[in-house]
DNA sequence: GTATGTGCAAAACCTTTGCAGGTTA
DNA sequence: TAACCTGCAAAGGTTTTGCACATAC
C-alpha cells in the first residue's frame, strides 16, 4: 500500500501537468509514479528498465519524449553531473547534489544553500545547478 | 608575437606535466596551446576542427586522450555545463560559469564565489562545479 | 632501447527522429 | 472525431577502444 504523502505529491504533479494542458498517458503517468518511488535519481536507461518489466510494451523513445517534456515544463530537473549520462530528480526544490568518485552514488545535498541570484553581471538566471564530487561518507570509511 | 604573460603561464603548465612524469609529445603541447590561446569553453571538436587546419595529422583521438589525460591530473577542468558535449577551460581556479540558453554562449563567473567545503554530510569533497542557466545581456538587449 | 603515446577506423553508447498506428479528451 | 502521443527501428552525435606504428626520454 502506498504512502498518503506520496500520493499527494503524485496527485499535485498531475494537477500541475493537466493545468498546462498535457494529455495523461499511459507512459507519462507510469514515469512520474516511478519518480517518486525511486528518488535515487535514475538514468532514462534505469527507467527504462524497471518499467518495461511491468510495461512490456513501453519504448525507450516514450521515456526520453516525457523525461524532456517533464524537463521543460519543470516538473523533474535534469542533472548533469555526470558526464555520460543525464540523472533526473523528481524534487525540483532547489537544492545541491554530491557525486561520489568512487561509488557513483548520487546525494541530495540539503546543507549548502544554492546561491540565489536573480541576475550575474548583466545576465538573466533562469536556473541554477551546483554540483560537488568527491568520496562519500560509506567509501571514506571502508 | 605571443603575450609574455600568456608564455609564462604555459610554461608553468608544461613543468606542472613534466612534474607529472607526462611525456610532452606534439599532440599535447599544442592542444595546451590551443587552450591558452582560445579560453572560450571549446568543446573537443572544436579543438580538433582547429588544430588539424595546422597538423593535419592529429586525430580525434588523441584529441579525447590528451583532454582526460589533462582533466585527471588537474590541467583542465572539464565542464559538464551542456547535456551534449563536455566543455573545457584551461583556468582552473575555481569560479562558476553562465550559459545562455538563447545563443549557447559561456561566461566565465567570477562574481559569485563557489561554496568551499571540505566536508559535506560525512561526504568528502574534492571539485565543485557551479553552473548558471538564463538569458546572457547580449539576448536580453535584443 | 624501451616505455609510452599516436593515428586510424570501427565500435560503443546515449539520445533523437520519422512515421504508421493507437489513444486521450 | 481531431489532436496528440506511442512504439519501433534506424539514425545521429559524442566518446571510447584495439592495434600497428611512431616518438620522447
Amino acid at each position: 500500500m502506498r504512502d498518503r504523502k506520496l500520493e499527494k505529491q503524485l496527485e499535485e504533479k498531475r494537477a500541475l501537468l493537466r493545468e498546462k494542458g498535457v494529455v495523461l498517458t499511459t507512459p507519462r503517468l507510469i514515469i512520474l509514479e516511478y519518480l517518486f518511488e525511486n528518488p535515487i535519481h535514475p538514468t532514462a536507461e534505469e527507467i527504462y528498465n524497471s518499467l518495461k518489466r511491468r510495461f512490456p510494451s513501453i519504448s525507450q523513445a516514450s521515456i526520453y519524449n516525457t523525461l524532456k517534456l517533464f524537463t521543460k515544463l519543470g516538473v523533474v530537473t535534469e542533472l548533469m553531473i555526470e558526464k555520460e549520462k543525464a540523472r533526473y530528480d523528481i524534487n525540483t526544490t532547489p537544492h545541491a547534489h554530491f557525486k561520489c568518485i568512487k561509488c557513483g552514488r548520487i546525494y541530495d545535498v540539503f546543507e549548502v544553500p544554492l546561491p540565489q541570484r536573480e541576475e550575474i553581471s548583466g545576465h538573466k538566471v533562469l536556473t541554477t545547478q551546483l554540483y560537488f564530487y568527491g568520496i562519500c561518507q560509506k567509501c571514506v570509511q571502508s
